[in-house]
DNA sequence: ATGAAAGCGCTAACAT
DNA sequence: ATGTTAGCGCTTTCAT
């Protein structure tokens, strides 16, 4: 190869094949190692495979089989802690069995998603895990049509109709509440996620029943939407704080957001936990690590990715199973970021 | 389309051909709107493009053109605000161009790396990325040798040998030492990333630069290794903590570094700044939400991503091109966990 | 402007 | 046990 050249095919089968002095047909046998072949021939086959540096190639393998063993991964964004875990997850299920991931990053923009569900249905992927705050997204609906294996995370189940893994949200609320009023906190401050996820919903209503438990009256002025793009919790939070009847713990709809809220919290000149109790929710490693130690409801991230990607692999095998919708137990985890109402 | 059936190749050029009534290669051409086609005959050939649902095959594509517009993606983990910035950065860049992105995560199984390395350049990939903490890898010399497309990510320049995007490691660590030698302390710790990268090597030369020009002996007692696979910030700070005389400033080599040494800083019932003074790197959002906010070098993570990604896109025009080592700048940011001592 | 044909690198029947 | 052949879906000359 001269100095600098790179042509696609580099070294292919049929190189090996003239070089060792057989059919290429006997060099694929031993590559795929499929086939019964003369130990010897292969040997020698191997041999000059090594010495060549042959590596199969995988669109050539891909179109002739009609899959490429490869998922496509869609996330909102990278780089916090939350995707990390269930990423991690996915990551080890796939590992194993030799799927590669495609990556698809939406970031802030709205709409890229589609786009990349075409090209990946275009045969790029054999499947879809999709890590995605939504609602009912149109092109859900395509990959249903065509039967596209996929499988959503961290949805609430059986509304979306597509194969999911979720949690257990409402309970998750519903314990984090009733620690509060147990507690003896009355005035709950709640910091949600937009409504349009199910989650957010479903993370009400255990709020809420947990409030009706203990007769308190739901004050709407106490629970705050926050966009999950950019998140408001610092700014919301200073709203709860200005309200006529303030309330006296906050609970917030993620890790960072509670960090957030403890910001705010503190530029207010108020205590954590002395004048305001507060409760993340996902037990990232950031929990137990800042000042407060903060209590929050932990979510099962790792297990979620694992039980995802042996959903999608168990599609892949056969399509035409009915959805599951999964929902792992989330958990109450106690630690230093509340104490009863002064 | 039967109920539940999913065949390969859904619909290809060639159904569309039949559908339309005309050549697959006049198909073709519209599909890749590349050559002149009668405008009559390129609506008729979209709509029924759109109809049935085309979407090209990309494997056949990559096996004609033997590239897949696809760039190989190799981090260590995932998870980080520090790497979800750097992909941030990457996946900008690329989008723009087209090109897709395929992730390989090694987490701590050592020596994965490798055969991922393999796959990628069997043509699956155009080219890759590496955001792995590392010294000198065996697979580098590989890519080296077939000349493969590839760029470094946070490594420290021209030892590497391979093109790379770093940040002027040695400044960092030099500001940050001084400007806690400005504020009076003369025993600074050092948490610092095991030497065997030489990003870490450069930091401590920043350090004990600072350390010099104000005449303050090199105390190795002071400076820590830590591994970055599995943090021991916490261990190492009790143990600096434990020392004759033990520090009045600690720098660690990353923000959740720093993290972990405020909280075993605050287990030993000492307060920061008042007591033990903490110095970050990286400035991820994490920093600025802390209690006491964080000071701590800023490195632009956005902006290596965006770089990487770029000089790769150079390397895939022109591979011939004498390897790039850029160095982007640090930046010390001030906030509220450092104070004179005592 | 469009059709026909060759081929990208590989696998898997089908022969021998 | 090994060689021959026919594609996988697509792009791209080369004809017409």
């Amino acid at each position: 190869m001269r100095q600098g050249e790179r042509k696609t095919g580099k070294v292919t089968i049929f190189d090996i094949a003239k070089a060792a002095g057989v059919s290429y047909s006997t060099v694929s046998r031993v590559a795929t190692n499929f086939d019964r072949v003369n130990p010897e021939t292969r040997q020698r086959v191997l041999a000059v495979m090594q010495e060549m540096g042959y590596v199969a190639n995988q669109h050539a393998r891909s179109l002739v089989h009609g899959k490429s063993r490869i998922i496509g991964l869609l996330v909102h964004a990278l780089g916090n802690q939350y995707i990390g875990e269930v990423v991690r997850g996915i990551d080890e299920e796939l590992f194993e069995v030799g799927y590669d991931l495609m990556l698809y990053t939406t970031h802030r923009q709205r709409g890229k998603e589609a786009q990349y569900v075409s090209t990946i249905t275009g045969g790029l992927a054999d499947g879809l895990l999709l890590i995605v705050p939504m609602g009912q997204e149109s092109y859900l609906d395509a990959l249903r049509k065509v039967n596209f294996p996929h499988v959503l995370v961290d949805v609430d189940g059986v509304s979306s109709g597509s194969p999911s893994v979720g949690t257990t949200n409402r309970k998750g609320a519903y314990d984090a509440t009733h620690y509060l009023l147990e507690l003896n906190h009355r005035r709950i401050g709640f910091i949600s996620d937009v409504m349009s996820l199910n989650t957010a919903v479903e993370r009400l209503k255990g709020y809420q029943l947990a409030l009706e438990e203990y007769g308190v009256a739901f004050d709407p002025a106490l629970v705050q939407e926050d966009d999950f793009v950019r998140s408001e919790a610092r700014a919301l939070t200073d709203k709860l704080l200005a309200l006529p009847e303030p309330p006296t713990a906050i609970l917030a709809s993620s890790d960072p957001a509670a960090l957030n809220v403890m910001d705010s919290v503190r530029e207010h000149n108020l205590e954590i936990p002395g004048d305001i109790s507060v409760i993340g929710f996902d037990d990232t490693l950031l929990a137990s690590i800042v000042n407060p130690k903060l209590t929050t409801v932990r979510e099962p991230l790792y297990q979620m990715g694992k039980t995802a990607a042996r959903m999608l692999l168990e599609q892949l095998q056969d399509i035409d199973q009915p959805p599951q919708y999964i929902q792992l137990e989330t958990e109450l985890v106690v630690r230093e970021s509340c104490c009863p109402p002064r």
